[in-house]
RNA sequence: GCCGGGAUGGCGAAAUUGGCAGACGCAGCGGACUUAAAAUCCGCAGGGGCCAAAAGCCCUGUGGGGGUUCGAUUCCCCCUCCCGGCACCA
């Protein structure tokens, strides 16, 4: 069917563009504003099903997450490489038909809005909801698909009242408890200090001014209880990246080891230890060298310190010096760097193995949240221990030899420190002989049997303290009555509301506590006066479990409904989980624990939140991170004003691939623009006319029956031209599909696309000559746009309606890949001679390997190249190449 | 120090299982269209050499050095540099 008439008509006027001549421009603006508007008015375009929705029994559910943002004011290019990539991967998942779950939220408790109230004096409420309605509106110009109906925003009552329920339920099952803890502590601001806060050691807002710790009361949560399943679970976790989950094995850092007594020694130190101070307990990995023992050391701040020093002011001033010198080191960041010392305390220990007597040495290498804060010292076979015993000439001892594989080999004394594991026991006494893992065994139960000591495992985790003494965050519902004590706000009560109109530019403690109608409050249990906590949690508390709030976001009765729940989460968790690797530790590890949490209080029922985690690298401008203090930050207002939101998100997509960091150049979304240009101008010119009475009357009554029709012409007879063009397409649609299911370097199936474009625009001529057929041409714009549609929606839509469609695009089921029209009817191989190309043959795709060798050879630049010598090898690799191998 | 990740043209990158290194795009160059420019379309293009030029041919090339292999960006060993995380963790 001729589809153009390709007669010269009259020349368009001069002012409008003329598509014949291929300069008809496309306007991103208006095709994008419309789009956006349209998808606006039908809220429920992106909406996912029902979790029960008897009309879809056999669809499938996708969960798609990206991590929720924090409301800072604008999105920045990092948040639309996220976003482009959960998008494209909700999109590709209901055009193959799941029923998807796609929502967006914001996390928006947390200092900055403190910040904005103090130095701009707006009210954090007000400055939050501005800047969540700005950043909504953005993500809908960039034409993201969320579910609106499911939008969590963590500062609004609706949503925290349920940190405080969860609170309440970590409380009653002992999850929750208060401690006294040490806390950042600015004397300038004479208020504490988030971790975030501290820069360098030193307050932000003051920052010629140390910060100091100061022992408070806190709330902590029992992470801990968890250590043991958070780690033993990372094994099932196999679609986290590796780097993640090693980063969590860390983070918990679990150690085994042993416990052991070491008794003071009485006979020289009787000046008035009671029982409770006459043992240290020191924690070792390596009880197999306790023979090689030849001091304890304390942490400065170890509680048996005191004790020892007691009776020397020297001493005392010598161990304060310590602790001042570890404390400032940490805050700083060089703990780790400073140089080892340490005072002899002038008294002893008996090491319980050989009642030897050892010397108690305070050191400021020994960290008094580790192990038991004392730990044996071996110089011999640990670093530190032997940098410390060199420097105060202590003895150092050699209790491990290597052990050889060869027996007739001597085994010569090792270069000390000696630390691993692969040797044998000497001067050990009845341990001698043994290997060290032996040793470690045998010694653990002699221990627990003489009751001195016992195998044990430690954590590097700690339980998460949530107190936070700022205003900005979820109240935590506890109230103190001076005859109850600590009573929990009754769930009946719940929410506590954050109260507004608070002065958070004094300074001085929590913000909360200078609000009398905050805290005075009636205790429920004997209805006198109480006092409200005034601090609040930390605002990772709201991010560990908003997943789930997705699934039932407009609850006003429980946090989520667990059936609907369980159907969105299934037994393994979020489908997808998209976002930044800097939250690979907390976030990651809070939601993990919340998780186990929820589980134990029987309201969900799979152990892990996400299934599938995928961490974007981040986006880069001349080689480093955009800040604004290196001016390097790319606005995406800018671009999408500039080249438009399809080009702003593909350009995210092609520049790199998603995992990698992306380096942002200006020129390179220009060539994108250029692309999306292309594919409007060719589906412009080739796009079948508007359907018309002849139209209508000439193709097939039906649409249904029209389809295999097409499907016969493809599969038999096409011209060569379209031929062409249909292998490359398919060749497309397998690139594309597989990426999704598998490593997900859009950057390349977008090359793909545009090289099948590229293909398309070779084969214009033969298309204007008639030598493509019709209904063939339509049904490759058809794919082209369904292949494009979850990397560039706008354009894909716009050009769906431009193809005639009616129908929802996410709704058209993705193109369909097939082998066979894919394949290739010639292939060119390469030819080498020792390796190196020297020929090319080109050979129908089914060809022998004899036939191939046999066109080889009688190449003519193979005979020249092999001439006068003898082929001894001849490797084909079918499809690929052909090596020949001469002498 | 330990654990990850990385290094490929002028630039962003590709090569999915050991098989033509540089797909795709940017910048560049040449051509068409235009009075001109923009836009658009077509083409060239790792580096070096032989050659007046072109065609053609040769050499060389994936951070550096070695190895395995008919064949290595890809696998193994050693080294350098960059990025990220953790760090007196006993």
């Amino acid at each position: 069917m001729p589809q153009k008439d390709n007669t010269k008509t009259a020349a368009p006027p001069a002012d409008r563009p003329n598509p014949e001549r291929g300069d008809e421009r496309y306007d991103a603006q208006s095709v994008e504003t419309k789009w956006s508007q349209r998808w606006q008015q039908d809220a429920a375009l992106y909406a996912a099903e029902p979790a029960s929705d008897p009309s879809q029994p056999g669809k499938k559910k996708y969960y798609v997450l990206e991590m929720l943002p924090y409301p800072s004011g604008v999105l920045h290019m990092g948040h639309v490489r996220n976003y482009s990539i959960g998008d494209a991967l909700a999109r590709y998942m209901w055009m193959n038909g799941y029923n998807v779950l796609h929502p967006m939220g914001w996390d928006s408790f947390g200092l900055p809005a403190e910040n904005a109230a103090i130095s701009a004096n707006v009210p954090p409420r007000q400055w939050t909801l501005g800047n969540i309605a700005n950043m909504k509106a953005q993500m809908k110009r960039l034409g993201f698909a969320y579910d609106w109906s499911r939008e969590v925003t963590t500062c609004l009552p609706e949503y925290y009242r349920w940190n405080q329920w969860f609170f309440l339920k970590l409380h009653e099952q002992g999850m929750a408890y208060r401690k006294k803890s040490k806390v950042n502590w600015c004397p300038k601001c004479a208020t504490v200090l988030a971790n975030e806060q501290v820069v360098n050691g030193c307050c932000w807002r003051h920052e010629d001014t140390l910060v100091e710790q100061r022992e408070l009361e806190q709330w902590f949560l029992r992470i801990t209880k968890y250590a043991d399943e958070l780690l033993r679970d990372l094994e099932k976790l196999g679609g986290w990246p590796e780097k993640v989950r090693i980063m969590q094995r860390n983070w918990i850092g679990r150690s085994e080891g042993t416990l052991v007594d070491f008794k003071l020694d009485y006979a020289e130190n009787h000046k008035g230890f009671g029982p409770a101070g006459s043992t240290i307990t020191v924690f070792t990995t390596r009880v197999d060298t306790i023979f090689g023992a030849t001091s304890v050391q304390l942490a400065p701040e170890h509680p048996i310190v005191g004790d020892l020093t007691a009776a020397n002011a020297d001493l005392k001033a010598k161990v304060a010096q310590l602790i001042a010198e570890q404390r400032q080191a940490k805050e700083t960041g060089d703990i780790g760097e400073i140089e080892k010392h340490g005072v002899f305390t002038g008294r002893y220990a008996i090491n319980p193995y050989n009642s030897e007597k050892v010397p108690i040495w305070v050191a400021n290498y020994i960290l008094m949240d580790y192990g038991t804060g004392a730990i044996m010292s071996v110089p011999a076979h640990d670093e530190r221990d032997y940098e410390f015993a060199q420097k105060y000439k202590l003895e150092i001892r050699l209790v491990i030899l290597p052990t050889s594989n060869d027996p007739e080999e001597t085994v010569a004394e090792p270069p000390l420190p000696f630390t691993t594991h692969d040797g044998m026991l000497i001067n050990s006494g009845r341990y001698n002989g043994l290997g060290c893992d032996e040793a470690i065994r045998q010694m653990s139960t002699y221990a627990e049997q003489k009751g001195f000591g016992k195998a044990t495992v430690t954590y590097r985790l700690k339980d998460w303290g949530i107190s936070r003494q700022r205003y900005w965050g979820t109240p935590i519902p506890m109230l103190y009555c001076e005859k109850d004590g600590i009573v929990p706000v009754p769930e009946k009560d719940l929410p506590v509301i954050l109260p507004e109109n608070v002065d958070i530019t004094l300074t001085g403690g929590s913000p909360l506590g200078r609000v009398p109608e905050f805290v005075n409050a009636t205790c429920p249990r004997c209805g006198g006066p109480a006092r409200r906590e005034t601090d609040t949690m930390d605002t990772f508390v709201d991010s560990s479990w908003y997943f789930y709030r997705y699934t039932d976001a407009r609850n006003a009765r429980a946090p989520f409904d667990g059936k609907t729940a369980q159907y969105w989460f299934g037994d393994r968790g979020i489908d997808q989980y998209i976002g930044g690797v800097e939250h690979a530790i907390l976030h990651l590890i809070y939601s993990r624990f919340w998780t186990k949490f929820m589980r134990d209080l029987g309201l969900i029922t799979n152990d892990e939140p996400v299934e599938r985690l995928f961490t974007q690298g981040m986006v880069i401008k001349d080689g480093a991170k955009m800040s604004k203090s290196l001016g390097n930050v790319v606005s995406p207002d800018e671009m999408v004003a500039r080249y438009g939101a399809d080009a702003a998100r593909l350009y995210s997509l092609f520049a790199a691939p998603p995992d990698r960091d992306l380096d942002w150049q200006d020129s390179g979304i220009e060539g994108i623009q250029r692309f999306l240009g292309r594919v409007y101008r060719f589906v412009l010119r080739n796009a079948s006319p508007p359907t018309s009475i002849e139209t209508l009357l000439a193709t097939s009554p039906s649409p249904s029956s029209g389809t295999p029709q097409v499907e016969t012409l493809q599969a038999t007879s096409l011209p060569p031209a379209a031929r062409a063009i249909q292998r490359k397409l398919h060749q497309t649609i397998k690139r594309v599909s597989d990426d999704f299911q598998g490593r997900w370097h859009f950057n390349t199936c977008i090359s793909a696309i545009m090289e099948l474009v590229n293909v398309l625009y070779a084969a214009e001529e033969a298309i204007a000559q008639g030598a493509v057929p019709a209904p063939f041409l339509a049904d490759v714009q058809r794919d082209l746009v369904l292949l494009l549609a979850p990397f560039a929606p706008y354009l894909a839509h716009e050009l769906w309606g431009m193809l005639g469609e009616k129908e929802n695009l996410l709704k058209a089921p993705w193109p369909k890949y097939d082998a066979e029209l894919a394949k290739e009817e010639e292939l060119e191989i390469p030819v080498q001679i020792n390796g190196k190309l020297r020929g090319r043959v080109i050979v129908p795709a089914d060809s022998t390997e004899k036939f191939v060798i046999e066109r080889a050879l009688a190449d003519e630049k193979v005979q020249s190249a092999i001439a006068g010598k003898q082929v001894v090898k001849k490797i084909c690799v079918p499809g690929k190449l052909l090596n020949l191998v001469v002498k």
